[in-house]
DNA sequence: CCTTGACCTAAAGTTAGGTTTAGAAATTAC
DNA sequence: GTAATTTCTAAACCTAACTTTAGGTCAAGG
């Protein structure tokens, strides 16, 4: 294989650890876009592999692939990314990790006033209503641990 | 409706703010067991409402169905669950919500000094293989972020 | 040249966690 | 007593993120 002749997607699957299959779900997803060789086949640029690597840390972040996709789209379109271009783009990970961890850390403590004490005496608990998912399923909000605020 | 003819699923689902349909979903995991009435209708104790809102908080914790019905199945068999057992059962997610923070706290902070300042140099990065999924797909670690370990 | 392995596409299958649908029976409301 | 709800079961459908399968093509080694 001379230079500049690409990597072929097996090379990449190797390199990044993915399914073969995964990757060509993840060009379905416009995550990442090979151009062909004669025959046909796929044939991937170096800066690929960063890419699928981000891919892969994004997930384990908890980002879906329309969320990945739209910050790789971000990067630039006529040339490879420098550094400072993947630094910009992870910037935006780091505030979305900082909810994540905050949200996380807001329960866990709650877990331990209402639960771990045992009261389990709503609608004072933190418990009630702890995230976004109140309203999702119509009208009211949903009341955790089995009381409503009303005594019945 | 008299004392002690237990809870319709209905009443359940308005109390909790799930769907009937979730409900009857969650019975079919083993995480509710209802017993029936002479018309072949669910009916639910009151002590339900708390085992309901315990799956909810859980699942928004990031466990699985299986894994809550595994703690659940830790609660008493033949009474009531009291507040020290809930207190018991709920211990056990203490330990896992911490590992989660911990995990996402290293990731964010990994993300800082490898991303974040646009090193992107494996294999000394802390991305490097940062959980347990190596090794879960074939022999030999995977390599993040584009870079092998060996110089090409 | 021939074989083997890598690659191709399209479509179907998989898992989790449910929802929707259809048709029938039970319950409640008036 | 009748109408309107609610509930019942079974089976099909849904999304995300892939994998597997089937049937064929391309590329590399001897």
């Amino acid at each position: 294989m001379r230079v500049n002749e690409g990597l072929s997607i097996g090379a990449l699957a190797e390199r990044t650890g993915l399914a073969v299959s995964a990757i060509r779900y993840y060009e379905a997803q416009g995550l990442i876009n090979p151009w062909r060789n004669a025959g046909g086949q796929r044939r991937f640029q170096r800066s690929d592999l960063r890419r699928l690597s981000f891919v892969m840390i994004a997930q384990q972040f908890g980002f879906t692939l329309p969320q990945i996709r739209a910050e790789l789209d971000r990067l630039p379109g006529g040339r490879t990314p420098t550094k400072a271009d993947w630094a910009k783009i992870s910037g935006g990970f780091r505030e979305t990790l900082d909810q994540k961890i905050e949200t996380l850390t807001r329960l866990r403590d709650s877990l331990d006033g209402c639960i771990g004490c045992g009261c389990l005496s709503l609608p004072n608990c933190a418990l009630y209503n702890p995230t976004d998912r109140a309203g999702e399923k119509g009208p009211g909000p949903r009341y955790l641990m089995g009381d409503t605020p009303k005594r019945d």
